[in-house]
DNA sequence: TACGCGATCGTG
DNA sequence: ACGATCGCGTAT
């Protein structure tokens, strides 16, 4: 089933973070139905330094973090990559959880996502590389882009959304963030073993 | 208007 | 371990 409001509900942002771990992420996109489960995410939260909307600080790139729980914030980085968040608080707090590594749901996804990052022909690294487990990798592989910041997977009609498939991990670890330069010792990353 | 940097990735 | 690559935010 999909995730509604009442998966956000009075929810703190760390535990979303860890709960979204081996929920479904859905995609209706034109060329079919691609699906993977999450099993990395990061939370950042309005009063930690390396969160985009730490202060409550307010601009044109970040200004989706501050709409209310389940829309998609999408932000561009390293000149060159796009990475998605889904917001997880009321509205104006500025709160999200960063995806960082889906593992395809089926190979009708997988063929899909194949599709989405190789359009040229793939290099010997590239197709040893794995497919989605990084959160630039999954973005391109589901096409996500700029255009999709700020899209509500909540709304009804949306044809990005979370589902519930009743997939449990094994074991939950957590550890420290990836990538940044503030805030590094918060074990505020999730990582689920499937 | 100028400049430094980044919630990354692929190659060597 | 390093270079690619460019929009954004902060400083001038």
């Amino acid at each position: 089933m999909k995730l509604l409001h009442s998966f956000f509900e009075n929810k703190k942002t760390l535990d979303i973070a860890k709960e979204l771990i081996g929920k479904v992420l859905v995609y209706e996109s034109p060329k079919g139905i691609i699906k993977g489960i999450i099993n990395e995410t990061e939370a950042y939260t309005e009063d930690d330094e390396s969160c985009h909307a730490y202060n409550g600080k307010k601009t044109k790139k970040n200004e989706i973090m501050f709409k209310r729980y389940g829309h998609l914030y999408v932000y561009f980085t390293y000149g060159m990559y796009h990475c998605i968040n889904i917001v997880t608080a009321e509205e104006n707090k500025g709160e999200a959880v960063l995806i960082r590594s889906v593992i395809p749901y089926d190979e009708n996804s997988k063929e899909l996502m194949i599709n989405n990052r190789f359009k040229e022909s793939p290099t010997p690294y590239a197709l040893r590389s794995v497919l989605c487990n990084g959160p630039a990798k999954l973005t391109l592989a589901y096409g996500f882009d700029k255009l999709f910041n700020g899209l509500d997977l909540l709304d009804m009609k949306s044809k990005i959304y979370l589902e519930d498939l009743k997939i449990k991990p094994k074991k939950i670890e957590n550890t420290t963030r990836i990538g940044i330069s503030k805030a590094k010792d918060l074990p505020w990353r999730f990582i689920g073993n499937f």
